[in-house]
DNA sequence: ACATCATATCGAACCGGTTCGGTGATTGAT
DNA sequence: ATCAATCACCGAACCGGTTCGATATGATGT
């Protein structure tokens, strides 16, 4: 392996004055710049990141923290960020918190401990107390999907409130009156501002919710399952379901399947988000999508703004908020 | 930031001894590892995983490395691997490939340029420079999926002559004998022995293969996409397309329902590996499907055991093949 | 011609650990 | 009682960069 000190040796020059060449290759006189450059190509010298991480106190590393990367709407911000982190000469340290916020805060703790430059974070810490902790975390965090009230930091996500009112405006219009609604995890905001969304909206249209109908399927697959079966098994069933997640709604599609409802002809059903194969899946489900492309994008471009320019980083938190669109299907129909 | 020097001032030893204790506590006496461990917990002291890795020379992060991070194949297993990593401590960064060869090499340099503990890589390369390459590489390195021979590393995969041969089998005994096969990119472990199934097996049968039923989807959406509707377009096109990969079956289900094809009524599909929300596709797809979580495990358990002992780094490569398993669904029908 | 200032380069300290050779004290064998 | 081996611990070098204050040189202004 050869070092800064073999480069500095054979240009003849000292060490400090190699770092300052590849560093601000301006301050450097040209002729001199041109042997170091010389002997960096003949040592074929590669700068050691470790080395520097230490010296400078930050790496180049960049995290993702979600939970379910399963979640097809994560992979695809994921891909985002890796792409532009790489386009930018960093590398991308994936963990998944399995929606535990405890697991989450070790893991921010372990990617501090790396010297990380910046994090791309959808929590799932709720409240003050988690808010402080991400307010007094050092490193730049730039929070995607889930926002933290009080947590100060920079937030991509989407009208989460719009989603549902989308959906349940659409299911109203249809002549849908007993409308079920499976929720995410209570305390997570998108959960509770899709939840009210939808409570918004059927208030708005004067119709009652029957609080029997709401269920917490805590955004995963089983728990969609659990309630869906359980929705759908009572005798007064709901003529129509939104999923508050493409999880749970699939999840409810599958249920009905299972127990041989047909869909939309005996039960409507719509969902948040999309996932990759939805397009042969039958029905067609009616859905109102985020723009996980775009979301990846201004996560990226904001936590890589943050991190290189002492402009940026100085600049106040900021939300940037995505206008989901709806989709209609083929799972929902007029009553 | 509390540093060693902080510890062992306050624990009244020499750093070295701090060192040792934080790494082999039995060799130190125990009254001075309670001093030390005291001073530890008062300071709130947490070691530096740079430093460290600059001392060693290897970091605790190890590297995931495949193409197309949105197949949930690879998915299941880089949930697996970066589950067990965590476990033990290390960090997962991971890079997608996009299938690109150079892309990948490019990666992989960069990893070990940060001192990367291991790496687990589906490799998108081939040849016997790759190999070289593969075989040079200081780092570990347990490849899946994607065997390259010559290589001389770990391999966890599975037997992929198999997924095709069953497919195959069972289309035949179905009376399909214009069946077509949708291939992954030639040169690709996976996607020449999965063809070789499907030629053998035809072979073996006494069946012609028409080489104009035989075409090269690159194991993508797109290709996938754009040969079933070549070969759907055809006069006299096949009773039944087996897809080399989750990707490329789903993409021809698209292409007969854009077209207005029914499955299996009017042609038959299988195809390798699952997608996870399979179970409300209509028609449920008739499939061979590995176990990716188990593939992901044994990866794990492999690297893991050659980056932390020894003895098992210097055990000579091993193969691990595991065999997939036949699932039917209703999009294959009898003729 | 002299003070002023910018430019190019260097030396040394530093980031926070690991590791190895060595020292003094203790233990065990003979 | 003597010598060797073991044990507990220390000092210093090292990993490979960055950074800042210092110095020398040359250009600029008057």
């Amino acid at each position: 392996m050869t070092t800064i000190r073999d480069v500095a040796r054979l240009a003849g020059v000292s060490i400090s004055t190699v770092s300052l060449a590849l560093n601000s290759p301006k301050r450097v006189g040209a002729e001199t710049l041109d042997r170091i450059q010389q002997a960096i190509k003949s040592t074929g010298y590669r700068i050691d990141p470790v080395a520097q991480t230490l010296a400078r106190g930050r790496s180049s590393l960049i995290g993702f923290v979600s939970a379910n990367l399963g979640n097809m709407f994560f992979g695809d911000i994921r891909r985002e960020i890796e792409h532009q982190a790489l386009d930018h000469g960093y590398f991308v340290l994936i963990a998944d918190s399995s929606g535990r916020a405890d697991l989450e805060r070790a893991l921010l703790e372990r990617m501090e401990a790396q010297k990380i430059a910046g994090i791309a974070l959808a929590t799932n810490g709720h409240g003050e107390e988690y808010a402080a902790f991400l307010r007094d975390f050092k490193t730049p965090i730039v929070m995607f999907d889930q926002k933290v009230e009080g947590a100060e930091r920079d937030f991509v996500g989407s009208d989460n409130p719009l989603t549902t009112t989308i959906l349940t405006e659409h299911l109203l219009q249809l002549g849908h009156r007993r409308i079920a609604f499976i929720s995410g995890p209570s305390g997570l905001h998108t959960a509770d501002e899709r939840l009210k969304g939808f409570m918004d909206t059927m208030a708005a249209a004067g119709v009652d919710v029957d609080p029997s109908l709401v269920a917490e399927g805590g955004y995963t697959r089983t728990g969609g399952h659990t309630q869906a079966m359980r929705l759908l098994t009572r005798r007064d069933r709901p003529t129509a379901i939104i999923g508050a997640n493409n999880m749970m709604g699939l999840a409810t599609l599958q249920v009905m399947q299972e127990m041989g409802f047909r869909c939309p002809e005996d039960v409507s059903l719509a969902m948040v988000d999309d996932v990759p194969w939805s397009n042969v899946i039958t029905p067609r489900i009616t859905m109102v999508v985020q723009d996980a492309q775009k979301l990846g994008e201004l996560a990226a471009q904001r936590l890589l703004a943050r991190i290189s320019s002492p402009e940026a980083a100085a600049e106040p938190p900021q939300d940037f908020i995505l206008t989901p669109k709806f989709v209609r299907g083929e799972s929902t129909r007029r009553l």
